[in-house]
This record gives structure tokens, sequence and C-alpha cells, in this order.
DNA sequence: AAAGAATGTTAAAACTCTTGACAAATACTA
DNA sequence: TAGTATTTGTCAAGAGTTTTAACATTCTTT
């Protein structure tokens, strides 16, 4: 069946076709022809000669030459037009500030990254988010004029409809400041705000390890942990957006007080604060490891311990398994809840590769029910650190390709 | 906005304001007329008639008189026909067999309950169902042919594409059994197969504690524990199946072995059969209890327990609440997960009331992150025990209704 | 070169929905 | 009590979308 995943209000039931075949080209590598549009969609060819005509005169879409292997005339392929516009993703994480600026065809252009600190409150941050922006535009001689829309995440549950955060364990400061009315204001774009994991799902899904699945779940790894859930291509944020708050599931009742005021939640335990806390104390106690080596110990990061585990140090390869562990036990309750097809681990930790998947994998076999745990695929995030911007991209674009195909004909900007 | 719930294969996006009207008037208490349809689905008043004309015309739907209290003509209230035809809805638990016939207005005419075994493998199960069926039928002077559709929900998880269970760890014998195929050959009509919780969920939904939540969750406290997941009236069953099996969380490390060959799990500790087993290890450790007056121990139920509790024996509260801790447990990680709107409690043991009730919300409360925790509604289900059965009506009369709406003009079977 | 096959286009007809007008049936008001 | 306002439901014309059926296009195969 068609998926229908625009995130703009679902205006008119009129477009509806028009806007699923937008879809089906955007997510087709290689691109699709009418022809195999009509088929996949169940309408007709001439139907389709309409609607793709439509798209083609506001030059959202164009044709490509194809070389065809079966007999018969062979197919006029379409695809994304890249030069209808250009849209930016923000990826804003507790400890970095990731910018991307993409084409329309969803190729990131340029990227900019820098370290960053969400707790100084909005509008340093937003202020810090402004100047990279404006630095990233001129770098690549374009003005905001040019960019069609922005999209944006940020570690904490979102009420999509306010554009903010409510109550972020981790964003002090932040509860109901109008994040997305704030950046609209200033660069007068249309912008869309998400959650970091919900978007790392979304990046992994559209052009990553989850690429089309139908049930996805995308875990980050990152300081904090959190859960992004995925339902045919549409982020699923439940009745308040808290949806996914897989990181304060509490996994060992015994375990230590995390910042949300509860004890032993997983992030407490297997998020990449805790995982460089224990690295820490493992120094401190003498423990044998290629982490004292490795600069100062009120420096040592989560990335840090993961890059010792690959290097064969066993103290931060017990780390990690016990951090997988955890992970498992949550992911298996996520799993018997939810029973996606596909978990994609992403986040810094999530380096460490199946260091940190092989435990989280043997505790979903044990702790899951077999129907779902034998079909479910568990995999590391293919856009790496990119996922979470990457799924910022894949959002503006939605905004902005199906804001052009609700207009007719295509005024011809540019 | 309007909501799709048909569960017929989504047909031609053609006929989808035709389903949705349908909908819109089966979920309506006390009926709806034209120009609400119209501005609730907004359409025009013009588009409604003719819609409404069709529905009419193959007598699905009837007029009924109002009396208007606003200025105006008074408006046409419509409502389903409920003459139409009947449908049949099986709730097939562990321990017992509930067979409901309903006409097409969802009003139950006719209801038998006898002792069943889900143990004893599918042949003489179906068997049993067969004869009820036949006896209900007989009873009401109907015959098959008179019965336009039937719902069946099992305690299992479900592979909605071929009718059956797969790796049930509590219907030994079933798995991969053609359940839906079986009983379609037998009674050649339409057969939906679901899982009793789901049913649950869906009939709490449609005319119980949930009605018309978008996002609702029903935790089935029986013999086991199951939850049903419930998406703007639509059943979420996950990639296979699966979703929702809340009762095979871990809750406790050090808990006792359950069915499925895990430990800890929450059916272990807060299931019927365990809270029975608790009850039964009171009496022989001679505490004080009304348990041990309730007749032969070995036939002490969880019901049991749960009526001593309301009647103030403190060993039964402190089981219960236990159970109730439990749940809260499994049911904080929904929450954090899911984000629910409403959760309801249903099943055999929720009769304890708030007893079980309060446990569980104090441990959301507790451990679910404010956000998803402060909105969330917590409360037992209305239908009592006939949520399942209730839901599995509510699954045939989809089906029916929405083939009937399929159909120009209403070939006027009867 | 002719046949076969798949793609894409065109024009007419069918279908759905909107617009604007109007009839119907009530409450309110003078 | 008659007139006005108000809301509901219907009708006819027109706009927009999709299907049907025919045809043109462009390749491979024979």
């Amino acid at each position: 069946m068609s998926q229908f995943l625009w995130p703009t209000p679902i205006q008119n039931v009129k477009n509806l076709n028009k806007h699923a075949v937008l879809d089906l080209i955007r997510f087709t590598p290689g691109g699709i022809s009418r022809a195999e549009l009509a088929q996949r969609m169940d309408l007709s060819r001439a139907a389709m000669t309409a609607i793709v005509n439509d798209l083609l005169e506001s030059a959202i879409v164009r044709e490509t030459e194809s070389h065809s292997k079966q007999s018969g005339r062979p197919p006029i392929i379409l695809e994304i037009n890249p030069a209808r516009g250009h849209v930016i993703g923000i990826d804003m994480g507790v400890t970095h500030l990731t910018i991307a600026l993409s084409n329309f065809a969803a190729q990131v252009l340029d990227e900019i990254e820098i370290p960053f600190d969400i707790t100084q409150g909005p509008e340093p941050c937003l202020a810090q988010a402004e100047a990279l922006l404006t630095e990233l535009l001129e770098k690549n001689d374009l003005n905001i004029e040019k960019i069609m829309s922005l999209g944006i995440g940020v570690p904490g549950p979102i009420v999509s409809e306010e554009g903010m955060v409510i109550a972020p364990p981790v964003m002090p400061g932040w509860d109901g400041y109008p994040i997305r009315k704030q950046i609209q204001a200033y660069w007068s774009i249309p912008v869309s705000l998400n959650n970091d994991a919900e978007l790392g799902a979304l990046g992994e899904w559209a052009y990553g390890a989850g690429r089309g699945e139908s049930h996805l779940a995308y875990i980050k790894v990152g300081s904090g942990v959190g859960a992004g859930l995925l339902l045919n291509g549409q982020i699923y944020q439940g009745s308040t957006g808290s949806a996914g708050e897989i990181g304060h599931l509490t996994v060992d009742e015994n375990g230590p007080a995390c910042d949300c005021g509860n004890t032993g939640c997983l992030e407490a335990v297997a998020g990449g604060k805790a995982i460089a806390r224990q690295g820490r104390e493992a120094i401190q106690k003498g423990q044998r490891t290629l982490l004292s080596s490795m600069g100062p110990i009120e420096e040592l990061t989560a990335r840090d311990v993961a890059v010792a585990a690959r290097r064969g140090d066993l103290v931060s390869q017990q780390i990690i398994t016990r951090a997988g562990s955890y992970l498992g036990i949550a992911i298996a309750g996520l799993v018997n809840l939810f029973n996606p097809r596909m978990v994609v681990v992403g986040g810094g930790v999530s380096q460490a590769g199946d260091l940190l998947l092989q435990p989280i994998r043997d505790t979903i076999q044990r702790r899951s029910l077999p129907g779902a745990a034998k079909t479910v695929k568990i995999n590391t995030a293919i856009l790496r650190r990119r996922s979470s911007s990457m799924g910022a991209v894949v959002q503006a674009l939605s905004n902005a390709l199906h804001q052009f195909a609700e207009k007719k004909g295509g005024e011809s900007l540019l």
C-alpha cells in the first residue's frame, strides 16, 4: 500500500495521491517511472501522467534518461529535482551542535559541527545556532531566502502543536520555551521541531540501516538514552509527545540515581554519562586499563571508553558489555510491546559496534517472546552520528516538497 | 480529523469518505445528522446527502426523528439500522468460552458462556465452539445464513494474514493451526481473528471506558497478562502480531519461573495463576484469611482472592497490592514507550478495583516521566469481563458494515 | 523489416465533491 | 399571529480527478 507521510496538516484529501506519488519518488533509490508508480499506487497510467505533469510543472520532479534492459519502450525515470531548492537540518545534542545544508534530493552539501552545552538554556543556545547557520550559509554563498525549510532535533519530549519541549530531563531551562516560534521569527522560514531520537529513526529509515522498514525503532545511546519509533515512515509521538522515552525505564531496582529523580533508570547505567563515569571509577580504583593513558581523567568521555574497548581494553569492554546488557533489558521490553521489525542502535556509544550489540541481542533473545525476538533485526546506525541531522533534513524536505506540491504550477522561484 | 478504521484491506481510496461516514455514524452515541457529519468531515452538505443516500439505499443506515432544541430546521438523525443483520463475537479465554450474538447496532441480543480449557488443543476447542454457537443460534431462531460476520479473540500473538497464532505461551498445540480458515470453512462466513487483549482494547474504545481515545492501552489481567494497543481506533499489532506482550516483561530479576521459559515475567508474579497460587500458599502457611473458608484449596481462583480483598481480607489485599505494584512497573514501561492517553485495566483480577489500581497509579507516577505520567488516566474496564467479546463484535461489525458499504444499492438481503 | 512488448499520451465518460440557490421546518420576535 | 432569523437538507451546474479504451512511441526479439 502507499504510504502517507507528509507532516503538514493533512489539508485536502484531494491532492492525496499527488503527495503519495511525491513520497514514492523521494524514497525510491534510483528513481521510478510513471508506469511503476501507477502499479505501486494502484492507479491508471493515464492518471499518473496527469499527476506527474503537475509535479514536473512545479519543477519539484525531473525526468532522467534510462537504459532499458527489458523489451518494450524504456521507461522515463523520475526523480526529485535536486536544484529546486535547499533545506537545513539541525541536530542539537547535549554536547554538540550540528547543522547540515542539503539540496532537494537530500544530498548533504555541507555540514558544520561544534561542541556545545545545551544546559546553558534556550537564548544562548539558539544564538549559537543562529551564528553557526549564518556561517554555513555564507560559506556556501547562500542567503536564507534560498532556504525553503528548516528541521531541528532536540533531546527532549516534544509538543508538536506548540513547537516546544515539555519537562525535558536533560534540557534545564527549556521547559515551555517556544523554540519553533523563536526560530521561525528569526529566519522567517517554516520550521519543524522534533525529538532527536525520532529524527534518528527517520534518518535511518529514509537513507540508513532501516530503509523502508514498516516498524522501526531507533535507540540513541548518547549522553542519555532515547528511542524514536517509526510506523510506516511516520514518527510515532504518542498522545503527548513522550513516546519512546526508553531512557527512563527502570532496569535495575538497586541502581544509581538518575537525573530524572528516579533510581535505576537505563540512562543512569548505560547512558554516555554513566559509561564515562564508570571509566573514571575504573581508573580511580587503579585498574589496569588503556583509559588511564587517554588524557585527563575529568575529560574522559563515553566515546573514549568505546574506542578503548575496540582496541581490546578489557576494562572498557566490560563496561560496554554491561551497558549492552542493560540496554538489552530495556530493548527487550520495547520489542515485546512495540514489536518492531528492526532496531537501529545509534549515538556515540554505538561506535563500540558488536561489543555493544551482542549483549543486546543476547538479552533480547532471552527476554522477549520468541515470536517477536526471532524476527527483529538489531543493527548499528549506518549514518553514524549523522542519523539525527539527516532525519532533520528529511523532515525539512517533507515540509518543503509537500508545500510546493500544494501549489498549482511552479511560479518558478530560483 | 476523521478516522479510518475499517479492517478490510483498504480497497479503493474511492469510497474513503463513505467508510469514514459510516464509522462516524457507528461510533457517535445517539446518532448524528447529515449537517454535523459534513462539518466533522469537512465536506459540503450536498456531498453528504449523496453519501448518506447511498448508505440509506443499502439499508445499513436509517433515519430517526429528533426533537430540536435550537432554532432552525430540526436535523434528521442517522443511525445504524439494527435490523440489517446479525454478527457473532467469540471470546476464547484460557478457562472460559463466551459467544455473543449482536445486531448491527452492536446491541448484544444474547450471550452464552461456558467453562473451557484451551490447552486441549484446536480440534476439540473449535468443536466446542461450534456446538455452543449452534446452540445460541437455535435458541434465537436464527440460522447461520443470517449471520453476516464472526469475530473471535484468542489469548496469543496473531498473524493476521494467515489467521493463526504464532508461538503462543498459553495455547499449547495451536501454534500454526489455521484457525480462521477452519472456522470460515465450517460456517462459510467472513471471520476475523484477533488477540483477546486487542479486542478488549477495541471493545473498551468503542463502548467502554476508553471511548474515542486516540491512544489507548488495555491491560487484560486474566490467567495471564496481555495488553492491547489502539491508535485512533485501530488495533496496533506490530510487525508480526506480537505487539503488546506485556505479560512477559521481566519485572523481578529474582522472581519465579514463567511458562514462557524465562523467570520473573510480569505474568508469573501478577497474573491470575500467580495470584491464585499466592492465595493457596497463604492458606498453607496457616495465615489468618477469609480464603480458607472459600471452598477447597485446589479450586481457589484469582477472582476469589479479588473478592476476599474487597471484603476486607488483609492477606488477600496484600496479594492484590503486590500484584498491582508489579503491574505498575510494567505499565510504567508501557507508558514511557507508548505514551497512551488512557490505560484500561480489565480481566478477572481487575474486579479488585482501586485496591489493584492504586498501586498501579502510584508506581506509574514514580516510574514514568512526568510528561507521560501526568496525563495518562488509569481506569478499570466498564464492560467488565465482556470487553473482549464486545471487541470481537465490533470487529465483526466492521467487516460486515464496510462490506455492505462497498456494494452499490442494497440488494435487500433479509 | 516485422512482430512483440512495455511505456507514455490522449479524449471521452464516470465519479466525487463544491458552489450557489432554494425549499423545509423550527424558534424567536414584534 | 405573522414575519424574520436560523438551521437543515436537496437540487443542478460545474470543477477536478480517475478510468477506460484507443493510440503513439520506442525499445528488443525474431
